[in-house]
RNA sequence: GGCCAGGUAGCUCAGUUGGUAGAGCAGCGGACUGAAAAUCCGCGUGUCGGCGGUUCGAUUCCGUCCCUGGCCA
């Protein structure tokens, strides 16, 4: 079932969205639901600039410090977490919005993910173990043979193909359109964007943060959280690690940190530009003099 | 002022025994169905510091000037 338009509110790291997205759900009196595929693990907070918490007693927020930071969190598993919360809140007669800039994550809550067969856990470990080792012009090979409309990816999706395939004896690209499951709910999109002023906006955001003692909590995550846990990876901590670990220099790390989250931004906005309903999408600039006003209109249902 | 080492892509540098040059990083474009802040793919014309000379031909050899760093005065 297809019903009200969700809204939506996303663009690059650092455009300033989640600011107009607070203001809105305060106003409204609506429930926020992060998309955002890094605030989702507990403990990591500076880094991944998760709302504090004045403004989660501003706005209830949804999404945020759901999984263990060693947890392997999946874009489904985000997913259903929304489905639910949009139900509770429906269920309430409360609006929802919907905030961030995982485009994957927006994705599966909006053209739904296939239905996965089971996939023996057992098997899958040892798959995966000897999968590890193969290099990914190897792992391309392999590709070619058991699904070759999805050789041309990265090594995690090369991965995924080559499990899925050899688990459940079909191709993953087969699965997508027999196992498609029905959308349940349409989006409009507010795209902030700030354009070329995002360089600066990165630069002073990765400063705040590092002032905000960035660094002591990577140094007491490193106490006790494993190294490969995915939560690390997200932009910035590697090179905290290393300049906290190696003592190397911080200044060193905030350049990499800066660029690091550029080359993210400019991987979100090429997402955005290629992946989001064109006509469902409503730019924004948050430095314009009348975002706000432009934003409430968005809002509304108004043409901005 | 003298001697030495350099001046090549935005940055760090390689290279051409004389036939006008290529890596890494950065940057730009793209892909993306349970790891997505992840994972991948594609894109390289730049007075080879300036000016003269030798040469069929100079970024490469010679001269000279300029700039940078080091050493000696």
């Amino acid at each position: 079932m297809v019903d009200a338009d969700i809204r939506v509110i996303t663009g690059p790291t650092a455009a300033g969205k989640s600011a107009i997205a607070l203001d809105l759900a305060e106003r409204y009196g609506a429930v926020l639901i992060s998309a955002d595929s890094r605030q989702v693990y507990r403990r990591f907070d500076i880094g991944t600039a998760k709302p504090t918490a004045e403004e989660r007693r501003r706005v209830p927020h949804v999404g945020i410090d759901i999984a263990e930071p060693t947890a392997r969190f999946s874009a489904a598993a985000w997913a259903a977490h929304a489905d639910a919360a949009i139900d509770r809140a429906r269920a309430a007669r409360r609006e929802v919005v919907v905030v961030g800039g995982t485009g994957f994550y927006l994705r599966a809550l909006f053209a739904p993910l296939f239905e996965e067969p089971l996939l023996d856990p057992e098997r899958r470990r040892g798959l995966e173990r000897y999968l590890a080792q193969l290099s990914v012009a190897e792992l391309r090979r392999w590709c070619i043979v058991l699904d070759p409309a999805r050789s041309h990816l990265g090594r995690a999706q090369l991965l995924r193909t080559i499990e899925v395939a050899l688990l459940t004896g079909r191709p993953l690209s087969a699965l997508h359109r027999s196992a498609a499951r029905p959308p349940r709910h349409e989006a409009r999109y507010l795209v902030v964007d700030p354009g070329a002023s995002l360089r600066e906006r990165i630069e002073t955001r990765v400063d705040r943060m590092l002032a905000a003692g960035w660094a002591d909590e990577v140094r007491s995550l490193l106490a006790d959280v494993p190294s490969e846990a995915p939560a690390w990876n997200a932009a910035g901590y590697e090179a905290l690690r290393e300049a906290v670990v190696d003592r190397t220099s911080l200044e060193r790390a905030r350049e990499r940190i800066v660029i690091e989250t550029r080359q993210y931004a400019k991987r979100q906005r090429t997402w955005m530009r290629n992946q989001l309903p064109r006509e469902r999408l409503t730019l924004l600039d948050p430095a314009a003099p009348d975002a706000a006003a432009r934003a409430d209109r968005w809002w509304r249902g108004e043409a901005a």
